[in-house]
DNA sequence: AGCTCGACGACTGTATACAGTATTGCCAAT
DNA sequence: ATTGGCAATACTGTATACAGTCGTCGAGCT
């Protein structure tokens, strides 16, 4: 009744379908800025696109829908759901609220290897002037710290917030990027030495207001373009 | 350019299709216990019960799964995902985080008609021996309560949180009841007379812990039938 | 007996076909 | 010129048909 004693590797059992890989396109094509923000998504046109049929299309596009990042009404084209400013604004506050939250769960759990592990990565990201570098490292340290939480639920929480919101830090970081990265490398180093002196408290604020601080920079960018309401129909 | 001035009625241009009415029915009978953690989905068999097709079936299936209520890996059948303790406890947590948070918020807005109605609700509520009436009314408060805090996302994500700890929700109200009805009612009551004096870091703490007590009073009715950790293949 | 292997059956994934609804564009009426 | 109505069209929702994958069960072997 025990499993086998080698680690199972879902990668392989879980061989991907045609659906998944139209979400996956969808989903980074959204982000990446190829479908703005109010955009239509044509059924008939996104399965020629990709060479399918409508099927894999339609049940990618209910995920989507699901994870908010598009709205869909009965008969009706389905549309890329933009964030207004204080959708934005809410989103980031949710994070600060729950990686806050993670962040100080983690802390009892950071041995000596993980926090070393955090501080290199922090440090390939000081000296990075790759844009997609840059996220990748930025994604990867704010991961290793949360995932010492064992809290899955908050996990998945705060992927699909920065789903929501990656878009918006794709086209900032892409604009200005080197001194908010010396920045954020900063405000890391300091999260690694309260971590290293077990203040899980410190940690909680640290990680709280480093996020606000992002939320700042990335509204500065986009002040003037977002609508600020949430209500547009 | 701008949007019509009468308010737009989102009821009448959803009209709903077949695969939200099947979606809905899932839920219920997920949340309502007829279909238990780890039942299996078959396509054809669901199809067959609702008189339709299997593509609705399916669309209703990505939505579920989406929402975390079913685990469905390529090629292979779905089943009811259950939440093993430790996943119901996290729920937990993550509810009294952003369930306080929210009703912080929501404390400057709360004006005396909105104070009174939540009010009534829990006078109702302390009074009910009906269950069905009892889940409805205390759903009730809590709606009341949030959405003074306009904050669009931290809701639906207490929502998703809510609907998946539902169903041991459920079986728990229906088992005991009534004295952790007053109990509930007498929490509320507290809620309400800080909210009423303003004290937003005050209703912030009591619905934390209104929450964590919720929580501690289910564990005592599952603890003995729940797996342990939340790792089961 | 226990094990391997292969064929069958059951089920999921995708394509195509059909039905129903919304949108667009045009024309007439004011 | 603007509005209202109506038809043609384009698109979405659902059904049916086909293709591919997985699990199971039994035959044959060790």
């Amino acid at each position: 009744m025990q499993g086998p004693p080698i680690a199972s590797t879902p990668e392989l059992r879980n061989r991907r379908t045609t659906s998944d890989h139209i979400a996956d396109a969808l989903r980074a094509a959204i982000n990446g800025g190829q479908l703005e923000d109010g955009a239509v998504l044509n059924q008939v046109e996104l399965a020629e696109h990709f060479g399918v049929s409508r099927v894999p299309v339609r049940e990618a596009m209910r995920r989507l829908e699901a994870e908010g990042l598009i709205d869909a009404s009965a008969h009706r084209r389905a549309v890329v759901r933009g964030l207004s400013i204080s959708r934005l604004s809410e989103a980031y506050e949710l994070r600060a609220l729950l990686e806050g939250h993670l962040a100080a769960a983690a802390v009892p759990q950071l041995d000596k290897a993980r926090l070393d592990r955090l501080a290199a990565i922090n440090r390939e990201l000081r000296e990075t002037t790759d844009h997609t570098r840059y996220l990748e490292l930025n994604g990867q340290f704010h991961t290793t710290l949360y995932e010492a939480a064992e809290r899955p639920l908050a996990i998945e929480f705060v992927d699909t917030l920065r789903q929501r919101a990656e878009r918006y830090v794709q086209m900032w970081s892409r604009g200005r990027g080197l001194d908010r990265g010396r920045q954020v490398a900063r405000e890391h180093a300091t999260i690694i030495r309260l971590a290293r002196q077990g203040d899980a408290d410190g940690v909680r604020r640290a990680v709280t207001e480093h996020i606000e601080h992002t939320l700042t920079a990335v509204l500065e960018l986009h002040e003037d373009q977002l609508p600020a309401n949430g209500d547009a129909s």
